[in-house]
DNA sequence: CTGAAAGCGCTTACAG
DNA sequence: CTGAAAGCGCTTACAG
């Protein structure tokens, strides 16, 4: 059976609420904190979190929700959060969906009544009703790497426009017009703010666009693969490709060697998100960088915050809280980078 | 505020013990269920899992600790194992030790704070002293894909030597003698598993194996990048290699394409868990499959087994339960399959 | 089938 | 600084 405060009281010769007292951090005399700690390691003791939770109505849980364990990005956003968290005691209740968004909402019920302090979620569509009831009801929300439409929240995003416009530019200013960007699903946050910022570099050199080089994919390794082929089976292929994410960058890279081409000889290539690739491959890569790991930091620092009540003032000064119906969500907007490597050749 | 049963029981005119009842899956006559399931849903009453815990001692939640989360093989486990779990009203808790084997101990002990019902695990060594307490403590743990030296446990394994020896027998009927193996690192069980399975394909068909074409590395894309190019630098380079995971197979192929050599026409290859690759190159890669989905969904099953108290009578049959000093763990082996592609060349 | 009551292991004002 | 006591929201024998 495992010890409870009462057994540490008891063999500390003092009451519960002394006990208590010391595990909270608070203060007790030098010879009591001693009879405590030897009690609490002669037992074994670890405190009761549910009994704990009863109390002070706090699991200190948070569920993550992922469309899909299956995206690097995605993992590596976990890791960081999951870091983050367990350095505040937090424990990280993880939802996947599989791939399937219809799972969202059943996923949110779940870790509602799971009762999670908050949530983190990168949502698969541009709303969600069960992420709205789970605000109304008083959980948090944090939102990574995507906006809703229809109700706004906290969110932590990457400045994508900028970062897909950087890429764009590099390949125009070396003399490139056909660029094919290899871009996720269309309807999809990150998706629409690359094209944007892809459009945007055109536009910024008195240029024009060609749509026929606009490729969706769902941002899988085959997604890439195929998309890059179907590219160069343009009447007119680009003499450059962007791809747009850790995955579809893989597969690009992939079906550029399977097919013979060189880079930078035959075909001009900007990945994103794959660091570790960009210096594997000769030559190395010139690769849009999110900054992953503070995504992740970020997105827990502003959970931890939103849960944190020592700012109760703060909020009332900006009358920012969750029931101000004129609430608009915190943002953090990060910045990628762009790495260079040498896989552009100038035209 | 959130509702309590108290309220539910006021609402529907009854006690709290029969709501309880209710909620719990007991019998109630037809009238009074319909007046508590209109309760629950007028209030959005939703259990208290604290409280409930409390009084069960259970917190309905699992502690998932891998090496790293940047690895396919282990994310695929994952997300099998939680939705196998959730199935069943459980949690999952995910803990990443990110490469660091020493972080291992410190996230078990925090799983154990967090009072998991019990643990599934994939160590970074074949023992643990962390996890041997938790044994002790009556923490079930569940191995996956490893077993320790030091301890029997319950644990769920692919036959890896005989996925190994298959696919080396087939690259040695196709004529090949010079066979690299781009390996694990070198202590960790698979590592050894899979070598065995190597060597005894030579051995049955009483032919030696070449010992410098055994290469060890860290199981990442980089690692297998390297190591095929060092296998293809030996005086003597292989005809044929075989990759033995996800990231060393994919880190081969981009080696391979890269330095312009062809499969099979100059090199044969055999991969490991990337059915998604294996039709994505052409020629359509041989690949040793490993049941990832289900590993994961038994290693879950066995968790919930060792759980759920109703198997208590068979326990006692068998005379194993978990103070019993004689326990062996049970053993759950499963099989992989070689997916016959195009990629090796008879010689 | 239903209800009154004890108690799970904590935290937290409130006294002292 | 310390302690007695109430109470968090459930479940579970035990009566009826």
């Amino acid at each position: 059976m495992a010890a409870t405060i009462k057994d540490v009281a008891r063999l500390a010769g003092l009451s519960i609420a002394t006990v208590s007292k010391y595990i909270n951090g608070g203060h007790v005399i030098d010879a009591n904190s001693a009879a405590i700690e030897q009690a609490i390691k002669t037992l074994d003791y670890r405190v009761n979190t549910m009994a704990r939770g009863l109390k002070t109505k706090k699991t200190k849980s948070i569920g993550v929700l992922i469309p899909s364990v299956r995206m690097v990005f995605c993992m590596d956003i976990i890791s960081a959060i999951e870091d983050e968290l367990s350095r505040e005691n937090f424990s990280t209740m993880i939802c996947d969906c599989q791939g399937r968004p219809e799972q969202e909402a059943v996923k949110i019920e779940f870790l509602l009544e799971k009762q999670v302090d908050g949530i983190i979620m990168m949502p698969s569509s541009n709303s969600s009703e069960a992420a709205r009831r789970a605000a109304l009801a008083g959980i948090p929300v944090v939102l990574v790497d995507r906006r809703f439409n229809t109700m706004e929240c906290d969110r932590v995003l990457v400045d994508n426009r900028q970062l897909a416009e950087d890429a764009t530019t590099e390949l125009l200013q070396a003399g490139h017009r056909r660029i094919g960007i290899i871009c996720g699903p269309e309807d999809i946050y990150t998706t629409v703010q690359r094209l944007n910022g892809y459009y945007q570099a055109y536009e910024k050199l008195g240029l024009e666009a060609y749509n026929d080089c606009i490729s969706f994919s769902d941002y899988s390794l085959e997604g890439g693969y195929k998309a890059l082929d179907s590219l160069m089976e343009l009447p007119e292929p680009p003499t450059a490709v962007l791809a747009t994410n850790y995955e579809t960058t893989i597969g690009s890279v992939m079906a550029i060697n399977r097919s013979g081409l060189k880079i930078p000889e035959d075909l001009s290539f900007v990945g994103f998100d794959s660091l570790d690739m960009s210096t594997l491959v000769t030559p190395a890569l010139t690769m849009a960088i999110q900054p992953v790991q503070e995504i992740g930091e970020q997105a827990a620092r502003l959970m931890l915050r939103r849960l944190d009540p020592q700012d109760k003032n703060k909020k009332s000064e900006s009358g920012q809280t969750h029931s101000d119906n004129k609430y608009k969500g915190e943002e953090i907007i990060l910045t990628g980078k762009l790495n260079r490597g040498a896989s552009i050749k100038t035209i």
